[in-house]
RNA sequence: GGGCGCAUAGCUCAGUUGGUUAGAGCGCGUCCCUGAUAAGGACGAGGUCUGCAGUUCGAAUCUGCGUGCGCCCA
């Protein structure tokens, strides 16, 4: 027996059952415990900060994170799925410091760096619970509480192992970043800062003359030159022109030299702002020549500020391709350059500006090695000029703006001057400061070394959507420029360097214990006070800031100088892209080598596109740094299990890695198409969603109704639709069965028993082994067809799914859902409701069979994407049914250890799905028909003549001519085949065959079909198996396959028509075909009168009735038996009753109800027939 | 300012290598069915496929330009 299942079903409420079951069983557990063996499927879990909620945007990458690896682990492989906590990080300092009402990194000194991390620690884990309920409730199977972490000692340590490679190798160095920079508070601000700070400013623009050193050359045979030219140099940061180094000319932009009027001395300046700038100066300009940008490059000119200049003003430096050059106070070419405003000559000032910074780089590497310029920066860190800058030292320099134009304009050098309106970035913190560039010390991972490798690496990677590939991601990876590694703050993973305090000599650290080992280690007593003091005090906590900034050794280089460490954290995006080796504490925690070679790459991950720069491409970046194949790495892993001392050899790995399949997830906007976010309440919680849909309905919007990758709006009434569509779909089927298995007595248990066989997963095989279970090849076409139905998408679903195509798998279950519930249980109804017990009849038993096969499948199909419905369907149909009678027989004991179902190929049969199609559309358009004629279908009609565009299927389909009368409720069914009574024909050409053949005839041709006798065409064809027809340019003859033939019905029938087949109803109606109307509707009063007056499905009853008419009790006597049998009436009689009289007589409890048959009022009294 | 992506029915979204009638679900409307029944089903209306230009016999689809939106980076 299968247990009942409720009418009305609340899935949340059994879905925590099922989570319940899960977790008393560890389902999940077994399900890997089972797959020990199978080959890996590597997934990689991106860590979450645990220190913000979850939202509906974490489900749905959590949920496709579940979907595949739970697919993978069903057919057959082995997936662990270690989850984790990314902890680290400038979110986490700006979270503390918001709770404790402090902003600048001076207040977090006051407060103390030792209790500072210990209230990141904290703030850390604050939802951790949040989290991990959100993961139960959402069915994601994950290894909660094996998480690796990123502030943990090992996993700081692995960081610090491939910190201390890329350091030996020379690929972690000390260079200047230029960042926005909050002077007065002496801290740099991140990118989101400075975002939140912008703010529409006036500053002043001025256009400043540069002279040049030497006459301007014009070009061959042109004489020696211009003399007296200045360059005419624009810049919105007048504080930046004493420190400038540079003006910068687009090479292939033209330039003038103009003659001013009233004014001795030239100026050179863009060809397309002679105009505007000889306007706004109010003077007249005389253009004296033109020429090109490039030409202006290596000039030399005098800076407006003299004090570098006199210094290095000669300063020459050789260049790498040969020759010298002076290194600075000359033109020099950037494409950034523009003429949109300006005089398209621009000011560099490397120090402040991060694209004047890349070109000083840019030109830094053309000299040989400490011949290039160096950086100038004429300003201190508080934002105050230094005495390089004699004039204005120990003043803020945007005060300085006005003084400094004043100057220039006393000593002539300027030449114009306004207002210009920008946004400008204020320190958030600080609304009246200004934010400038600055260049600090900064450690870099030299990446672009790498690009190359990056790139082959990536082209091995499977992204979806592919474009991602070669546009986002690849893009990224073209302009790759080295990773900017260190941030100075506090709640990060220590940069592992320690520095010489004497001599400044370097060397990084690859563990604590290597750190211990150093000579002369003096400090760690501060760590171990501190834990004496607390003993609560985090073992982890040890290898973080301050405990580590205090271990100082012997410097190797000098006597008595010390090592000390850096006193920078690492970028956190370090640590998650780590984490293939890190998670494992790789190198240095026993085991961990195993476990590394194991679990590299994965074979799939999955995070928004958020990640593209961030995890996917830090892991990609350190992936390829550390493990790409070259000289110097190539060794086996085996070479690279710790040797003593920490001293570890990179392993490498083919490409791609360390991921070989990336599902690229679109953002997750709220339902006002607006980011989601906090503030706004735009979402719901996903605690309430879980409450009010449940999980299930949850994840199949996620899954079923766009790609992964588009963005989504989170749509509620798009989650509750899922519900109907969807799950309540394949619950009624198999709400359906259970009723009637029961009242059969279906029993797949007994049938199988002493079959010599476990049920174990009741695959088909096994089925097949029951007694009673008939060979496929035997059964009736409705079974045949729905089986391979079944088969059909079992083979799209696993073809889908292999490739991460979850959609279309999605797609085909719901057809798969739609054809089993509309057409296959509508047409068995009347087989599963025939009397007589399941094992009387076959056909009653295949049905059984073949609908219990399709829902045992389809359970294991949904497994993955719908998981708690599938298991409340097995643990029903498979565990409740085999495990009852007090005889257990071995049946698995969740669906989730279950295979994922492969297709019998065997069983499909494609010719016989294309026929059902067909009928569908015959049997579709006959009610459309009907419709249209406003006859309802239980009005019987006498015919039906259906119309064929093509005859092929025409044999089969007069076959089940039996099938189209009962749906249609017709008696005949007729195949026309020239029908011009009732069709107009359109014989249309097959564009697809013809287009390429004909090319420009088309036009013509399609003319010529259109004017052509479509019947005389076809006729043509039959015989003759071509048509010719003659265009303007000669003849054409076409082939039977070359045409389509469309029909359209004539105006004046019941009729309805598709794309190749038109039904025609017959309308006429019979006294006899009235009466048997008036049968069926008095089928379907006194059925709705059983049921209203509270009678079971399978009571047989009395029926006594009272009607005016007339001519239904003619209609009913007529059908008396037909209707005692669809009603399980014993007697049926017309006649009023006495109640009391009958009741004497047996009938007792005679209940009666009055109605309405076919517009006629009827009494009906009923009361139970005693069995027998 | 740069890069990438998106724009199709009232809503949420599909649309395979260009092919003539652009689909689905929901919603809406009109109905049907009534022992799967607090369900189920049918049919219908609804689209200048963001705009313009181009390539082509033919464009929602390919190309270019513009507009709007989103993300990332400046």
């Amino acid at each position: 027996m299968f247990q009942p299942v409720e009418s009305s079903v609340s899935f949340p409420k059994l879905e925590e059952e099922v989570a319940r079951f899960w977790k008393d069983r560890a389902v999940y557990e077994k399900s890997l415990a089972a797959r020990s063996d199978g080959p890996a499927f590597v997934f990689y879990e991106g860590p979450p900060t645990a220190n913000g909620l979850p939202h509906p945007g974490h489900c749905l990458t959590r949920a496709i994170k579940d979907l595949f690896p739970r697919y993978r682990t069903m057919r057959g492989y082995n997936c662990q799925r270690k989850a984790g906590w990314d902890t680290h990080g400038l979110p986490v300092e700006v979270e503390v410091c918001k709770e404790m009402g402090i902003h600048s990194k001076e207040e977090i000194e006051a407060f103390g760096v030792e209790p500072f991390i210990r209230k990141c620690l904290e703030s850390v884990f604050r939802y951790t619970r949040e989290w991990e309920q959100l993961t139960e409730r959402l069915g994601f199977w994950i290894h909660l509480d094996e998480a690796y972490v990123t502030y943990h000692q090992s996993y700081v340590e692995s960081v610090w192992w491939a910190l201390k490679s890329l350091f030996d190798r020379g690929l972690l160095y000390q260079g200047y970043k230029i960042v926005w920079w909050w002077a007065q508070g002496g801290t740099a601000l991140s990118s989101g800062e400075v975002g939140q700070g912008y703010r529409e400013v006036a500053d002043p623009s001025v256009f400043v003359r540069f002279p040049l050193v030497s006459p301007l050359p014009l070009g061959e045979g042109q004489g020696e030159g211009l003399r007296d030219v200045d360059l005419l140099v624009w810049t919105t940061t007048p504080w930046t022109l004493p420190s400038n180094q540079f003006a910068a000319v687009k090479p292939d932009l033209e330039y003038s030299i103009v003659s001013v009027e009233g004014d001795s001395r030239k100026l050179v300046l863009a060809s397309a702002l002679v105009e505007t700038v000889s306007q706004k100066a109010n003077k007249k300009f005389e253009v004296v020549a033109t020429l090109p940008g490039e030409q202006l490059l290596g000039l030399r000119y005098v800076p407006p500020f003299r004090h570098y200049y006199d210094l290095q003003g000669d300063k020459q430096g050789r260049l790498k391709e040969g020759g010298s050059q002076h290194t600075a106070w000359r033109v020099v070419p950037a494409d950034f350059v523009t003429t949109d405003t300006g005089t398209g000559i621009v000011h560099q000032a490397p120090a402040f500006g991060e694209v004047d910074f890349d070109l000083l780089q840019a030109e830094h590497a053309r000299f040989v090695d400490g011949e290039g310029p160096s950086l100038i920066c004429s300003v201190a860190a508080d934002g105050t000029f230094t005495a390089d800058t004699p004039e204005y030292k120990g003043r803020w320099v945007k005060d300085c703006d006005r003084d400094i134009i004043r100057q220039l304009k006393t000593e002539g050098k300027l030449f114009h001057q306004e207002q210009y309106l920008h946004d400008y970035p204020f320190c958030w913190r600080a609304e009246e400061d200004p934010l400038i560039q600055y260049p600090r010390k900064s450690w870099f991972i030299r990446t672009t070394a790498f690009k190359e490798k990056m790139l082959e690496n990536n082209s091995h990677i499977n992204w979806l959507p592919e474009h991602i590939k070669e546009g986002r991601f690849g893009n990224f990876l073209e302009t790759n420029v080295d990773w900017a590694l260190s941030r100075e703050r506090y709640w990060g993973t220590p940069l592992p360097i320690w520095k010489c305090n004497k001599t400044g000599y370097t060397e990084a650290v690859g563990s604590y214990t290597e750190l211990l080992a150093k000579p002369d280690v003096q400090g760690v007593d501060v760590w171990e006070n501190a834990k004496r003091e607390n003993p609560e005090l985090a073992d982890d906590l040890k290898v973080h800031k301050p405990y580590i900034d205090a271990i100082t050794y012997a410097s190797p280089k000098a006597k008595d100088g010390r090592m000390e460490r850096v006193s920078e954290v690492i970028d956190c995006w370090f640590d998650s892209g780590a984490m293939p080796f890190a998670q494992w504490g790789y190198p240095h925690k026993a085991g961990s080598a195993e476990r590394f070679r194991d679990q590299f790459p994965a074979d799939f991950i999955s995070e928004a596109l958020d990640q593209t720069r961030g995890w996917f491409y830090s892991q990609l970046a350190i992936s390829t740094l550390m493990f790409s194949e070259n000289d110097e790495t190539k060794q086996g892993l085996g070479d690279s299990a710790p040797r003593g001392n920490g001293q570890i050899a990179p392993a490498s790995f083919p490409y791609p890695h360390p991921f070989r399949n990336c599902i690229v997830l679109g953002l997750m906007l709220g339902e006002d198409g607006q980011k989601m976010s906090k503030s706004k309440r735009n979402y719901r919680d996903p605690g309430e969603i879980f409450d009010l849909y449940g999980a299930d309905a949850l994840r199949w919007y996620f899954f079923a109704n766009q790609p992964p990758w588009t963005s989504i709006r989170y749509s509620e009434q798009a989650i509750k639709d899922c519900i109907p569509e969807f799950l309540l779909r394949l619950w009624n089927v198999y709400s359906f069965f259970v009723i009637y298995a029961n009242i059969d007595g279906f029993d797949p248990a007994a049938a199988l028993r002493g079959a010599g066989v476990s049920p174990d997963q009741l695959s088909p095989e096994v089925l097949a082994k029951a007694k009673g279970y008939r060979p496929v090849a035997d059964r009736g076409e409705l079974d045949r067809w729905i089986l391979s139905e079944l088969s059909r998408t079992v083979r799209g679903v696993v073809q889908c799914m292999d490739a991460y195509d979850n959609f279309n798998a999605c797609t085909r279950l719901t057809e798969f859902v739609d054809a089993l519930s509309n057409w296959y249980v509508r047409r068995s109804r009347d087989r599963f409701w025939s009397s007589g017990r399941a094992e009387d009849s076959a056909d009653k038993t295949d049905a059984y069979w073949t609908l219990y096969e399709c829902l045992l499948t389809t359970c294991k199909l949904i497994a993955p994407f719908v998981p708690f419905l599938a298991e409340t369907m097995w643990q029903n149909l498979a565990v409740a049914a085999f495990g009852d009678n007090g005889e257990r027989q071995p049946v698995a004991e969740s669906v989730h250890l279950c295979d994922y179902p492969t297709a019998d190929l065997a069983a499909i049969d494609e010719e016989l799905s294309t026929r059902m199609t067909l009928m569908r559309e015959v049997v579709s358009l006959g009610r459309s028909a009907r419709m249209g004629a406003k006859l309802k279908v239980r009005q019987p009609l006498s015919r039906v003549e259906v119309v064929l565009a093509d005859s092929t299927h025409q044999p089969w389909l007069e076959e089940h001519a039996s099938l189209i009368c009962d749906e249609l409720n017709v008696k005949e069914v007729e195949f026309v085949g020239h029908a011009e009574q009732y069709i107009t024909y359109t014989v249309l050409p097959d564009l697809k065959r013809l287009g390429p053949k004909l090319g420009k005839r088309l036009p013509a041709l399609r003319k010529a079909l259109a004017a052509a006798h479509a019947a005389k065409l076809l006729a043509d064809l039959e015989a003759t198996g071509g048509a010719t027809l003659s265009l303007p340019d000669g003849p054409v003859t076409l082939g039977s396959e070359d045409i389509q033939v469309r029909l359209q019905a004539k105006d004046g029938w019941a009729a309805a028509q598709g794309r190749a087949v038109v039904v025609v109803l017959s309308t006429e109606l019979t006294d006899e075909l009235i009466r048997e109307g008036l049968a069926r509707d008095f089928v379907r009063a006194l059925q709705e009168t059983r049921k209203e007056l509270g009678f079971q499905f399978t009571d047989r009853i009395n029926v006594r009735y009272e009607t005016e008419s007339v001519k239904l009790p003619e209609a009913v006597s007529l059908f008396i038996d037909y209707i005692k049998s669809e009603t399980l009436s014993v007697q049926l009689g017309f006649e009023r009753i006495d109640v009391a009289i009958e009741s004497g007589r047996g009938g007792e409890g005679v209940k009666s109800r009055g109605t309405d048959v076919a517009g006629e009022s009827v009494t009906f009294w009923v009361w139970p027939a005693p069995l027998g």
